[in-house]
DNA sequence: TCGGTTACTTTACATACGGTCAAGTTATAC
DNA sequence: GTATAACTTGACCGTATGTAAAGTAACCGA
């Protein structure tokens, strides 16, 4: 166990690092510079954290604790009473979470590019939410909601694909809001996916199984 | 005018960062290992380019003339018959010249995060394939055929994040090949944005206007 | 064929980065 | 009060972009 002293100084470079990267790209915040933000010197952070990939795995297992699990399970996208309803619930997932995690998941993103370790760190939520899309196009045929012309897989890849960071931060990044992203987003993968396009609110429909 | 020595080394120089950009990522190919590519040396990149990002810069230009510009010509984009025609005739080119640019396009993304000239060389083909989109979304109202929920810069947005460089690669990198990724995705952007959602091969209509 | 320009090489240097090491200092816990 | 954990300081390595200066080789026109 670590003192509370140790604790301290691991939270206050994470959230200089969190900083610091919602400000600048990964490449242009250097280890000295998050040293400097947090108060603290350059070798404490490899002291801590051993490397600046290694720095970068623990800010997404922060945010993901902190921000992306509770979200999840507030949202009880799994209780829903349809596939229709957990897709709905899905989008509305991504667009409450995605906000908050952005800097870090591109910084990720940037530094899986060149650096083998980035991509390990990118790997584990990325298949964890292509599982997530996977379970619900599987709800949506299921229901007999999934449009004729959708292998499961293909339609799972789909949805994941639309609801990645990168589409959320195109398309918030240009004057939309997060309601407007989510209302959007539900309404075209309802469209795209199932069998009921012109339903606003998605019907339920029960469960059949 | 150039020697033709000049624009030989110029051509290698070209060459060996697209071979060596296809294979890893821009921090990790260094204009040393350009130069030894190309085999030049690494001062010869800077007389004839300046900068890493000005490299960068021109091996955009050079692939947007030798892929891009010519496709669009010949898929003839704009001689559609209509706003359908026009949206899939756009999904075909996006299918057709991001394979060849894919690996520039995502160095200018990585080098952008960190670095103001290559946010600049990222701009001008991204506002350019915004303003298509939105020639589009009009030509569909137009047309009496954009779905009655879309705004038409609304629309012109969705568009434009769909067929961004990044979904493309999400959907190819995984199994899907060209083709099912142009199947699926003029399928679904004409379920979601247009009013005639089952017409698997978008019916002809005329213009109207 | 000569002379000058252009294209390129070589070597050196400046600055910054990630990462490592060793010695010193401060706080904390027992 | 002392031992130990936490952190600082300063030095060092290799590599990256970018700059500068001097040297060399090819080409081209008179």
């Amino acid at each position: 166990m670590s003192s509370s002293r140790s604790q301290a100084t691991r939270a206050a470079i994470l959230d200089a690092a969190l900083r610091l990267l919602e400000g600048h790209g990964y490449h242009a915040v250097g280890l000295a510079a998050v040293g400097r933000e947090a108060g603290v010197s350059r070798q404490a952070i490899y002291l801590h954290f051993g490397s600046k990939a290694n720095l970068l795995k623990a800010l997404v297992d922060d945010l993901n604790e902190k921000y992306v699990f509770p979200t999840f399970e507030r949202c009880g996208v799994w209780e829903s009473a349809s596939g229709i309803d957990a897709l709905n619930a899905f989008v509305e997932v991504v667009a409450l979470t995605t906000p908050p995690i952005l800097a870090v998941a591109n910084a990720v993103d940037v530094a899986r590019r060149s650096d083998p370790e980035a991509e390990a760190i990118w790997q584990l939520p990325t298949r964890g939410r292509y599982s997530d899309c996977l379970r619900i196009a599987r709800w949506l045929a299921l229901d007999g909601a999934l449009a004729p012309d959708w292998e499961n897989a293909d339609a799972a890849r789909f949805l994941w694909a639309a609801t990645s960071i990168r589409v959320f931060e195109e398309l918030t990044s240009h004057g939309w809001s997060r309601s407007r992203y989510t209302r959007h987003l539900q309404r075209s993968l309802r469209a795209a996916l199932t069998t009921s396009p012109d339903d606003p609110h998605g019907e339920h429909r029960e469960i059949q199984g």
